[in-house]
DNA sequence: GGCAACAAAAGTGTATACACTTTGCCGGCC
DNA sequence: GGCCGGCAAAGTGTATACACTTTTGTTGCC
């Protein structure tokens, strides 16, 4: 069963030892005075990220069991903390929680997935109307220093990398417009679609996305809104329609009798059991 | 100091005695065994929507502090339920949490305000240009149903319940556009917008916007995409510039001078403070 | 041999304990 | 008299304890 994975997270900036923590006396002895001088600034942030990063570079894979306990251990801190960031991950909706069964890396299913898409097409393309309008030469610069980088992550096949600038490209454009929301917003919708990305694996070339980027900004520079409108259309429709959204066999019954592996045909429904308490006698 | 008012939320079913609770031997038990029967389902749930509530209904001011133990004991539940809700508020932006120093109902300023409003016009015109063409004529029936109860909260002068459908009547309108990854970033920004109406005391009156709203589903129903968008755009435009975000005045000196009450000039910015922890020896 | 009931193990949900930070207050010092 | 330092109260941050649920493995029964 690949799906049930053990889970084997790393943390970012350490390397660490997957291996259990033996000579702790694991009862009796409430918070420990901490050093004092530990990096107890965000642990909660640490971890969410540390999450995020491993989904988006597909070092967990959708549906992969997240138990609080070992992610504790991996960062050394108690699961109070490790439900925080799970939780702030199920409202970016990058895992889904049931009940009392725990976190698991989201499967987004077909249906959010058009959503996703259909949100970003709205969002997107009144953006590029207002930046062909209101950008400054400066912020064109900035924009495309974002697309050297880009060209560099490809170059150097820094697959990770690459992942995350080509996902940031379009929140750069949401905050050089200028408006925070719609930034943040963006933001969540475009991490959705990494993991869309990732679950229906996506033919559409990186290479490709960045060339297309290089349009649009190419578009904006030259104060082409129609252009740029209409690039930011195609690149959003190819980057969707290269998805393996649309499955050209009659599918239900396929995909019903295979090993319940890659394609989640349903998106996950939240709280599917009502979660009743009862004795157990 | 009228910010920092004491804290008075209601429960929303139960009537509730605000007095401390003196029986109880407050230490050395551990997770007394519940009633098995217990609402347990979702305390958490219940408090974010007790609180949301009391925001949007105007019984709790902008910049009350709200503090954790206060409101465990008026839902009789432990602080760490409370400091989920606060959590989830927090990221729905109605309070603003910073670091060692607890959650207050937030205070948008003008800043956030503007960026909110223009992600709503952004997401909204796209909204009716789409459910101009689509919708069907029962889901315009499912707008009009809508629109009578606005017209009959307005006649009962039920003010909680105006506010509530007023604004809900833009997220039914996304669900019926059949996304919910829509509805709910507008169910997010209205909530939003509830809270910076309230801070700017709105000069818009309900009745006003009541009347816009059945003008933009009769658009919708002659499918008149370009009026309906149009209509969108005059009412998005209308509750914006009714509010107190434009100062006539020079301000800055005027502002800076006043108690330091109702008008928030700058948005408040995550984590002001790094949170560095430090021997108090 | 397969299946149901049961028991142990794993894991989640919530309460509480306790350290640390912030804040308000009071007394000494200038 | 007003400012500074320290003390006490209030409040937040995190770890741990323990009940309950789910899952898993096992044994007895048919």
């Amino acid at each position: 069963m690949p799906r049930t994975a053990p889970l084997r997270i790393v943390a970012s900036p350490r390397a660490l030892k997957a291996g259990a923590a033996p000579p702790e006396p694991p009862k009796a002895r409430a918070a420990r005075p901490r050093p004092a001088d530990a990096t107890s600034a965000d642990a909660t942030r640490r971890i969410a990220d540390s999450i995020t990063t491993a989904i988006v570079e597909r070092r967990l894979m959708p549906g992969t069991k997240l138990a609080e306990q070992p992610i504790a251990d991996v960062f050394k801190v108690s699961r109070t903390l490790v439900r925080q960031a799970l939780m702030q991950l199920s409202r970016d909706h990058l895992v889904t929680l049931e009940p009392a069964r725990g976190a698991r890396v989201a499967e987004p299913g077909v249906e959010e997935a058009r959503d996703v898409f259909e949100a970003r097409h709205l969002l997107e393309v009144a953006l590029v109307k207002r930046a062909a309008r209101d950008l400054s030469a400066p912020q064109i610069a900035r924009l495309r220093q974002h697309l050297a980088a880009e060209a560099d992550a490809l170059l150097r096949t820094d697959v990770p990398g690459r992942t995350r600038l080509l996902a940031d490209f379009h929140v750069v454009l949401a905050q050089l417009v200028g408006n925070e929301v719609l930034a943040s917003i963006l933001k969540d919708l475009v991490s959705r679609c990494s993991l869309i990305a990732l679950m229906y694996q996506s033919a559409h070339s990186a290479g490709h996305s960045a060339a297309e980027h290089v349009a649009i900004v190419d578009a904006l520079a030259a104060r082409d809104a129609r252009g740029a409108v209409r690039l930011m259309q195609a690149h959003l429709h190819n980057v969707e329609h290269h998805l393996r959204l649309h499955p050209r066999v009659p599918a239900d019954l396929r995909s019903a009798l295979r090993p319940a592996d890659a394609v989640a045909a349903a998106g996950p429904r939240a709280h599917p059991r009502p979660h009743v308490k009862k004795r157990s006698a």
